[in-house]
DNA sequence: AACTCTCTCGTCCGACAGGACGATTGTATT
DNA sequence: AATACAATCGTCCTGTCGGACGAGAGAGTT
């Protein structure tokens, strides 16, 4: 009953080889359920094309003049958060892969994929899921890992930090100064040292800079 | 000529219900480049089949008696980190499925997917490669998002620093003296000073501190 | 009652940081 | 040739930091 007309999906491609761009328009536009409403050969352009037309996916390459994919998918992300941006490019290094994501792509295509997979991505995309290629989930799976288990294992020795200290901790890690930090919790100067002293011990850390980046790795900052 | 003869992807089966992992078992078995080398109905008796097997590939629910099957997979990640691990549960939550990434799996299917997802999950873990269903994916995604977000905002102040100046504050953010920093750098006391200066002034702080977390935030650190 | 932990405040002092002046050299650009 | 910038080094000085001693009050535990 819901699905008895499903939606097509609106599709803006951005891609600045004019073939590629071509192919790939035809391709997907005889798909049943995606509608092409619109192309660009560069980032601006696509810009453009994205603020009339409120697509519900963009399908966009990396390497374009004027704004790159990745750019344009930031830029994209403040300006029209609700447009799934899924990345087809030739680029397979971690580097642009986690920018893409980070960016807040939702897809990423290599080229040289079939372009079953391409469609699939598009389509996921229009559902609000998500489609990667498995070798890529992979290693965002890792680096995941990577990043989450670090902040797990600081949050041992900030357990044993009293809530006083964390106060302080937190204005360390504000840049402030330690008359500040005292004047702010409404104690003496001696306080704030001894209050960060305790913290330094516990932390294990002998300056305020590596207290600093402690506290903003687990995100008191 | 290197996959005439595909090797098998050795599978150990993890499910304390009987009927359901007698099902999966015999299902799995039904493909040609799946062999299912044991099975286990909790996550203790798992280890010592593991151990004794060495499987390519475990598949396991979180939720069976003795050990679970997120502890059974971080003690796999300690143990024989080459033994991929695929869940397979009901839970869909986002506590249990970043647990089970964090812990290492590389594969996670609901238990109400078609079989055939389950079977894909497997395959690909065998390659090495990682499946999640795509609406995990997006969660994944914008979770990792999340953890390393902020970075591309400050670039534009970074940007105006000079390669040596960069070094400088890379050795600010391990927490490092101005002394320690002279000597890494082989420069002297007095050099390290003037980066120190111009860097405060380019970034608009007045503290290592501050410079600190910005370069943590840049990913300098 | 004795103990432990947290938070509070004090003095003294050496070490370090960072700003205020300065300067020279080399390289790239105009 | 002139200009600009990056990188290097110098002295002086003030302020802050952080450690080394200290101690007292209050809450909670054993």
């Amino acid at each position: 009953m819901s699905d008895e007309t499903p939606r097509k999906v609106r599709l803006v491609i951005a891609e600045d080889e004019t073939i590629t761009r071509e192919m790939l328009a035809r391709l997907l536009a005889l798909e049943d359920d995606i509608e092409v409403v619109g192309t660009a050969s560069d980032g601006v352009k696509a810009l453009t094309v994205l603020r009339h037309q409120k697509p519900d996916v963009l399908l966009t390459d990396i390497n374009m003049p004027q704004m790159n994919g990745i750019d344009l998918t930031n830029t994209l992300r403040r300006e029209m958060p609700d447009i799934k941006v899924v990345i087809l490019t030739i680029y397979n290094d971690d580097d642009r892969v986690f920018a893409a994501i980070k960016a807040g792509a939702r897809g990423y295509v290599l080229k040289d994929s079939p372009p079953e997979e391409t469609i699939a991505a598009v389509r996921a995309a229009g559902k609000g899921e998500a489609l990667l290629h498995p070798s890529l989930v992979s290693r965002v799976l890792s680096e995941f890992g990577r990043l989450s288990t670090q902040k797990a294992a600081d949050n041992a020795v900030f357990a044993e930090l009293t809530d006083r200290e964390r106060e302080v901790l937190t204005e360390i890690g504000k840049g402030r100064r330690n008359k500040e930090i005292a004047d702010r919790l409404f104690i003496s100067e001696k306080t704030v040292k001894n209050h960060i002293s305790n913290i330094f011990a516990k932390l294990e850390v002998n300056s305020r800079a590596e207290a600093a980046l402690l506290a903003a790795r687990q995100g008191l900052v």
